[in-house]
DNA sequence: CAGTATATTCGGGAAATGTCGAATATGTCA
DNA sequence: TGACATATTCGACATTTCCCGAATATACTG
């Protein structure tokens, strides 16, 4: 890729991302960007994406911004230039961290649940959830923490 | 709970957990009612769900399965009656799970990406990613598997 | 400052989703 | 089997989401 539209092979890369993506709530657009920029060597114009991928220019800019909120993509605005291109982002850690930020306020919520609950088994339900979310979201943090310091070994 | 609707402090718990799950895309009858089964200690039939959350039964009961399809909810069968009850589920590890299956179908995907792209950069990059993904996957696994044992001992 | 290149926003239309009440299916008991 | 209780599906409607092309905003160049 790069100097030519997407190969075969490449387009079904693309639709396969996509399909996997989009029944967890990403826009079709969006799933579909990700997968080529996946497979695109280097940062890449609206105008390019637009073209490769068949959609409006504004369907690719919506779509491009919703990857960065989500940090899954990075904008590289170039000096001189209006022009913005876009790259996948080298912090895939995006997702994950924003899922553990669900699990603290979920656990935050079930402690306070535990307070309000009438009988002693639901108290001890909610508490023993909002453990296991606590225990979950620490270990997925080690997790990380881990690989951040084995990648730069 | 359990013998009359819910009180004021425990309106305030279903809709603080509605508000947190539905930005996920659960939708919003789904998400008050797994803040409702939260709080109420019993198995609970589709009717009392109805009128204590205010919602139609059918509504009611689309939501109970689509809880039981992600296993947040759990279905009891009554012996000699066509009747249902729905609890909260002890298996909240369903989500996580699911989550799992993703990141390894990604990292799978992402191998074979690997093999199709063009350049060295986008296939080191991909390698890189997959084995991110299989590293978090199974510390999550590990994870799950040290609270069951947790739970048990 | 005018002109150009570019990104972003806007409004509309199409498609998907959520909810409801009514209709239907299914299981249970006598 | 018939009658009943209950869950599920269906069709309609409202709401939301997505995507497009046109209009607008923004930044850079000369």
């Amino acid at each position: 890729m790069s100097n030519k539209a997407p190969t075969g092979a490449e387009r079904r890369f693309i639709e396969d991302v996509a399909r996997l993506l989009m029944p967890w709530g990403v826009p079709q657009a969006a799933a579909r960007l990700y997968g080529y920029l996946l497979l695109f060597p280097e940062p890449v114009s609206l105008d390019r994406i637009a073209a490769d991928l068949e959609m409006s220019k504004s369907t690719a800019s919506v779509a491009a911004r919703l990857l960065e909120k989500y940090t899954l993509a990075r904008r590289h605005g170039q000096r001189g230039s209006k022009r913005v291109l876009y790259e996948v982002s080298d912090n895939y850690e995006g997702m994950l961290i924003e899922q553990n930020r669900l699990l603290d306020a979920l656990a935050e919520l079930l402690k306070q649940g535990a307070g309000i609950a009438a009988r002693g088994k639901t108290r001890s339900r909610m508490e023993e959830m909002a453990e296991f979310h606590m225990t979950i979201r620490q270990s997925m943090e080690a997790a990380l923490k881990r690989w951040r310091a084995r990648k730069t070994r």
